[in-house]
DNA sequence: TGAGTTTTATACTAATCGATCCAGAAGTCC
DNA sequence: GGACTTCTGGATCGATTAGTATAAAACTCA
């Protein structure tokens, strides 16, 4: 925030989200400086660079963005207030709805936006990974959790529980991607959780 | 294949196996034709584009290439010899062995080489969709099959059948680049495949 | 008003992108 | 041997890539 100095003639934050929807939709080294400038107002390469260090920069701040967003459909693997199996499910479900919406890009910016790149850019390749390896431990403590308050038997194979729903949760963007109707995998995350059900029976 | 004039000095059908291998691991647009022509013999660019036409003519070509070979994992999916549940879930199994395996890149070509594009490759991203499409045909082939001969009753929901083993098998690629190791995956699949059982069950 | 600060427009950089041109090399066929 | 065909090395194409240099514009503060 400037005290003083010319003034900035776009707004950062909407630029922000601009910046967003594109990397969101064609990735990260698919976007061109070209493209972000024009759709964050038409700025200069100057404006774009005194306002952002670097397109890796900005790239950076729309993934915290994103996480801070629409990624918050996923808060609930870490959220400690609610059941084990009620976070998992509602982790599935709110990411099948967000990811289908027609109001931004279909699918997910964590897994679609980097996952291939050229050698140079393998660091944000790794970066997104590790976003998708924390979820991965929201889930896994969401499973020992359930475990721990004796909702799912200790013989269950925690790694296997914890594959089983991030490989749906992950398939999720590719549907998305393709068109198929928020309905259909709604539905469909019914019966997957019904695995649960299965296993937790077998403990009573 | 000519019968005159000088012969080509490298081999072609390695040279398309090592783009594949490129393209897989980058994608279509993040692999560069500096680093196709090296990887396929240090060839010029000349040879190149005598040989194969442009750079998306040789992608689509490792397309059928990978389709031909790799891709064949889930040609059970198509094989109406193979009862429907064991069509699907051996589909399941060779693809998540298939995608683990340490001698080429994780994951599936078809998922990711161009699951983003830049705006001007988005025919790219519509040829990939077209066959994972194929994919998800014969997913609803199985589940028709199923249901025709009294395997799954006639009350199932087709579509969510589909995109519950059909979104389970995308989620493979992103774990896979995860490095997942094939266990876990193969271990989730058994209990994915308790939803069969269970849906059948209520049948008899 | 004028010093100090920050953003702006414009022009420009070196490197890389996919693709092409041309001359010569290296074959087959008669 | 000579005509014909195809491939190769090397230079090069225009366009685009991410990023920068410069100086004027537009603001705050004293």
């Amino acid at each position: 925030m400037p005290r003083t100095g010319r003034p900035r003639a776009f707004n950062r934050d909407e630029a922000v989200l601009a910046a967003m929807f594109l990397f969101w939709e064609h990735g990260f080294e698919s976007t061109s400086l070209a493209q972000l400038r024009a759709a964050m107002g038409h700025i200069s390469a100057a404006s774009f660079y005194a306002a952002f260090e670097s397109k890796e920069a900005l790239f950076r701040e729309t993934v915290e963005r994103y996480k801070a967003t629409y990624g918050r459909v996923m808060e609930s693997y870490h959220d400690q207030r609610l059941a084990p199996k009620a976070a998992i499910e509602q982790g599935l479900r709110r990411s099948a709805r967000m990811q289908t919406e027609g109001s931004h890009p279909l699918g997910c910016l964590v897994v679609l936006s980097g996952i291939s790149c050229s050698p140079e850019n393998q660091h944000i390749q790794e970066m997104l990974a590790k976003e998708r390896e924390k979820n991965r431990d929201g889930i896994k403590d969401c499973i020992e959790r359930a475990i721990a308050n004796g909702e799912l038997p200790d013989t269950v194979d925690v790694p296997m529980m914890v594959t089983m729903f991030d490989t749906f949760l992950l398939g999720i963007s590719t549907q998305a991607r393709d068109g198929i109707p928020f309905g259909q995998i709604d539905a469909a995350i019914t019966h997957l959780m019904s695995i649960w059900d299965a296993l937790s029976r077998k403990n009573g």
